[in-house]
RNA sequence: CGGGGAGUAGCGCAGGUUGGUAGCGCGUUUGGUUUGGGACCAAAAGGUCGCAGGUUCAAAUCCUGUCUCCCCGACCA
């Protein structure tokens, strides 16, 4: 591609709305546009970025014999209905209406419209497995889009669809989807881990998520470094201390004026945050008769110490949400903010959860229900009982791993992908069986795993660049060569050996984006460095006259000299050392 | 949805308190000189100052409303 034709323009001033690295860097590059929030164009650079990555995509997923399909970004309501999602999602579907009044929604996932098809298609269990996916637009009309083109409410997604005739054949094709995926991220040059993640609405039995360490990441992990233990701070566990061994003793009032918060009790009563027990009060929207929601208060306690994981509540009372509860709220079943205790409370209203340190801790400092008064010596079993009993608790930097005891570490990473087991919830909501050997019927078990293209492409900008601009792994970068031109029309045979080379490099299929434009020389170099391709070629005076162009790799910034008449030879070896590089970073994954 | 910030030329910004013909840098166009890390000289194009009302002889500037964008939080299938 000659630059003087290239439909593009770098900026060197950053634009004020960005923020984040990877966000400036292709708004400067021209790589990007933005429409409005959360939605933006790709040009000629980055729409070619962005395609080699679904290249890849392709490319992995075929390996695991998938087939690509294209399914509509415009939904009709009904299928999402038959599921049950048309109610439950809320704002973040867009939804609209065809000129007869039908309602429609805009794609978000396409687990719908997958069970559909597999209904439509399969009846035999000699048909399957299989494995299905698409490269596409959705739309999520997220409420608050933001880092550039991390979290944007239209994107291109990857998703791929598993079809089995069972778990087992889930559990068998799940390795390989991880695998996969992992290759997908080391070939676009970025380093992930896997960490186990929450199911949240997508239903299901098992879910990873790939995430990229970085700082601007919206989600927290905790990871061991120990043993290779890693979750989402939404799930992760934590081994919990033992609690200390005493005899039960009588429980107690006390007086305890302003003693609100943890510390200020802790103080007051010269104990450790350790030995107190903190009430959190919630609201809950659980699923009622017939398809509608009931609300239904939440009292859940951990230890003073600790965080209360509200995705753990979430799950272990199979809520669909929770919310904070208000001051009536608390006081229409008997409690007290900053007081809160579970005796004593109007236990018939209240759905009372406790952590299993709390349950097993004895004689806790609580709240007695009753502005300026604490109990001490609460004791779970003899004093309360609560109607579940599990771990609440969030788990924090420091904690020990629940696999090997070892100090946990927390980072802070962005999602860049993820795998599903769905199972049976898609396919039965849409009739999606199969008939087995016996002619018996049963649902099909499916599973859902999705990469988002854009994303992917803002993540590697984000960890490869320098000052200069992008440092784009050769496997994604728009062009993989960049020759810059010195000649001007006072040096014709400097412009006539660049563009001889220019043919000789793209006849012999080599990218090469040549930039012929009537620049100066620091323009073209901060150009190429800018837009971050990964070798540059230099065709210049100095260098003709030694019968040489100069190259320097963007990566490493090392540079030597290649001989004009062993050019492409020269090129070519700089390139398999490049996509060297990317392979050596291929990996054997273990399932975590 | 709660909190904070911002909308003036393609990009970055000044002007606003004290109302009086809208400015700077980058980029763009033309001509000339230059030409190995963002050149120089000269000329030029380009803005209903987010939008709508209001106050006023007169509004980018003051008042009211509204929309949009960014950041923090809530949310995130």
């Amino acid at each position: 591609m000659r630059m003087s034709k290239l439909f593009f323009q770098t900026l060197r001033e950053v634009p004020a709305d960005a923020e984040i690295v990877s966000h400036q860097l292709m708004l400067r590059t021209g790589m990007i546009r933005q429409i409005a929030a959360g939605i933006f164009d790709y040009l000629p650079l980055g729409l070619r970025v962005k395609q080699k990555i679904e290249a890849i995509f392709r490319d992995e997923m075929n390996a695991i014999e998938g087939q690509e399909v294209n399914l509509p970004v415009v939904h009709p309501a009904e299928l999402w209905q038959r599921t049950g999602r048309w109610y439950e999602i809320g704002d973040d579907m867009a939804r609209l209406k065809d000129r007869n009044g039908r309602e429609l929604c805009l794609g978000m996932t396409h687990e719908e419209l997958m069970a559909d098809l597999a209904q439509q298609l399969v009846s035999s269990y000699r048909q399957m497995p299989f494995m299905l996916y698409q490269i596409q637009t959705k739309f999520r009309d997220e409420p608050r889009p933001r880092a550039g083109t991390i979290r944007v409410r239209e994107f291109t997604m990857k998703d791929a669809y598993s079809f089995d005739l069972d778990f087992a054949g889930l559990d068998a094709f799940y390795p390989r989807i991880y695998q996969s995926y992992f290759n997908i991220f080391h070939r676009c040059g970025l380093e992930v881990v896997a960490v186990n993640s929450d199911t949240g609405m997508m239903g299901g039995t098992m879910a990873h998520e790939f995430m990229a360490i970085t700082p601007i990441g919206e989600d927290t992990l905790l990871i061991c470094d120990s043993c290779g233990y890693s979750a989402n701070r939404q799930i992760a566990t934590a081994r919990k201390p033992q609690p200390p061994v005493a005899e039960l003793l009588p429980i107690e009032r006390v007086h305890t004026p302003g003693a609100t918060t943890i510390a200020a009790l802790a103080e007051f009563l010269n104990i450790a945050e350790t030995e107190t027990a903190k009430a959190v009060f919630l609201v809950a929207e659980l699923a009622g008769e017939n398809g509608k929601s009931r609300e239904q208060f939440v009292f859940a306690v951990v230890r003073g110490d600790m965080e209360l994981n509200e995705t753990k509540l979430t799950n272990a009372i199979k809520a669909r949400r929770v919310r904070p509860a208000t001051v009536d709220e608390i006081h229409a079943v008997g409690a007290e903010a900053g007081y809160g205790s579970p005796v004593g409370i109007k236990r018939d209203q209240v759905l009372l959860i406790v952590d299993d340190l709390v349950a097993a801790s004895p004689n806790l400092v609580a709240g007695a229900n009753q502005v300026d008064w604490h109990l001490r010596n609460v004791n779970y079993a003899r004093d309360y009982k609560a109607d579940i009993v599990t771990d609440l608790v969030a788990a924090a930097e420091g904690d020990a791993c629940p696999q090997c005891g070892a100090a946990l570490r927390s980072v802070r990473g962005v999602e860049v992908g993820n795998i599903f087991k769905l199972g049976t919830k898609y396919s039965k909501a849409m009739g999606a069986t199969y008939l087995d050997e016996k002619g018996e019927s049963h649902p099909i078990v499916m599973g859902s795993y999705g990469i988002g293209s854009d994303r992917l492409m803002a993540v590697v900008a984000e960890l490869h660049n320098d000052e200069n601009g992008i440092q784009w792994p050769i496997t994604i970068a728009p062009y993989q060569v960049s020759l810059v031109s010195l000649g001007t029309p006072k040096t014709p045979d400097v412009v006539e050996a660049a563009e001889r080379i220019y043919r000789q490099l793209s006849d012999a299929g080599i990218e090469v984006l040549y930039d012929d434009r009537d620049e100066r020389a620091g323009v073209k170099f901060n150009d190429a460095d800018l837009l971050g391709i990964p070798i540059r070629l230099t065709v210049g005076g100095k260098g003709l006259k030694n019968g040489i162009v100069e190259t320097k790799l963007r990566r490493t910034g090392a540079m030597s000299e290649i001989a004009l008449d062993n050019l492409l030879v020269g090129v070519q070896a700089l390139i398999r050392a490049e996509l060297q590089a990317i392979d050596a970073t291929l990996t054997e994954e273990k399932l975590v």
